[in-house]
DNA sequence: GCTCATTTCAAACAAGCGTTTGAATTATTG
DNA sequence: CAATAATTCAAACGCTTGTTTGAAATGAGC
């Protein structure tokens, strides 16, 4: 057997070739199938023999390729996670160098943050859209190796995008901005997570099914106008919770 | 052995007297230790053996006294969020009756989704706050029973606050206001679930931790604010996403 | 105090879990 | 082609799961 650390390396070399679709290697075929399993019933409720029976390989191949089902649950989403961060990193500072001196405004943050998450929507061959309602789960997840594996992978995202806001929101303190910023990271999970909660609250027609491209487009100016509300100076105003 | 319809009905009536809190029944101790495990493992990874000896008593108790292990987890779900819904509603109407014929500020329907939730996260002796946190992780959870029961649970208030913001909102096309309120629930249920993934973004210190109050008098501004935003009429408008 | 319903208890159940093993198979390299 | 590494496979491992069982304990009503 070969050293997992050396595995993995060619291994991600190998798997930027293009395929035919008939001869995916088994190590892509349990993280489609794994991807799709984890989206619909969960990490916990997910079986390892399901998994291998859905792509079908042998149950022993996972923990060969990945080591265990924990490593294979982050496997899926790194594959997918790491590259869209780093395009959001990308796109955000390619804003800011356009924008020079100046700060940026809080629509071109949120779609740094959207465009990339757009692009994985959009591509059906990828499976993105799964990958998305994993994702929107995953930020659910009380498992303390689900939550500590997405802090470190967006750890240095958050940074860069906290201190971006905090340029073009100079009238929000510090610390009501980052409630702001939480709030904007729920919205947006919840939506990507969607599909089935939207049924507790929408109307909609089988027919009119929206792309996630126009959800999207009405979430950003949502969150906007949200980031941009005016700041409750009086720390103990009375006018919301006031009468019972 | 009682008929099971029979034997919840007495008990919901003992219930209600209050108990020392040595002689508290079999069948509380299940729920209060339910409710903290759930919460802090999640429905799947937490074993009724883990709640029965939590609580302190016998493995088949949880069998016995609610069914299964789901039908448990519908309970612990039941007994804060049933009376947590209808004072919503009952609140909406205070504020319908004083607004007479004339339609209600987002203030007051967001208030009347939120001072009950306030409630319970006030209320330490019963626990709300960790039963805030485990609704705000059912929201997210992809079992199907629990996503069905949640809807059947909110179906009513759902409704009752859709036409309350319909007429609060009256610049809000029908299916703008569906996404509008996703959105609202998505922060809510983020927010209320909270607690270990704001390391992601915070900067809190140890010390200054804020209670649910302060957070959520924090979260009504800045969705108000996204409510009342404008509707953007050019439907293909390319302000946002132009550009990549 | 006896009776009968209710509740508790220890023990066992079958089933499913993630993981490991060692041999068989396939692919790669000299 | 031979040899060695990489992968696949069927089978089994030890363990935990939710649930059931039947007897023991407890409580209430006559």
């Amino acid at each position: 057997m070969p050293s997992n650390a050396i595995h993995r390396l060619s291994r991600s070399l190998e798997n930027n070739v293009i395929r035919p679709p008939e001869t995916v290697d088994t190590k892509s075929r349990i993280l489609d199938a794994a991807e799709e399993l984890f989206m619909e019933h969960g990490f916990e409720a997910t079986s390892l023999r399901l998994i291998t029976t859905a792509a079908g390989v042998n149950l022993a191949a996972v923990n060969y390729h990945f080591g265990s089902k924990e490593e294979l649950f982050q496997a899926v989403l790194t594959r997918r996670l790491d590259p869209m961060n780093q395009d959001r990193m990308r796109l955000l500072s390619a804003y800011e160098s356009v924008a020079g001196s100046k700060p940026l405004t809080c629509e071109q943050i949120i779609s740094a943050m959207f465009i990339p998450a757009l692009k994985l929507a959009r591509d059906h061959q990828t499976g993105g859209k799964n990958f998305l309602r994993l994702l929107g789960r995953a930020y659910a997840d009380p498992a303390p190796f689900i939550r500590e594996f997405l802090a470190s992978q967006y750890a240095e995202m958050i940074v860069r995008f906290r201190a971006a806001f905090a340029g073009a929101l100079p009238h929000v303190p510090r610390e009501e901005l980052s409630w702001r910023l939480h709030f904007v990271m729920g919205a947006l999970s919840y939506t990507l997570a969607g599909t089935d909660a939207l049924k507790m609250i929408a109307h909609f027609q089988p027919g009119e099914t929206e792309n996630d491209e126009k959800v999207l487009r009405r979430l950003a100016p949502f969150l906007a106008a949200g980031l941009r509300s005016p700041v409750d100076t009086a720390s103990d105003s009375h006018q919301w919770f006031a009468e019972a």
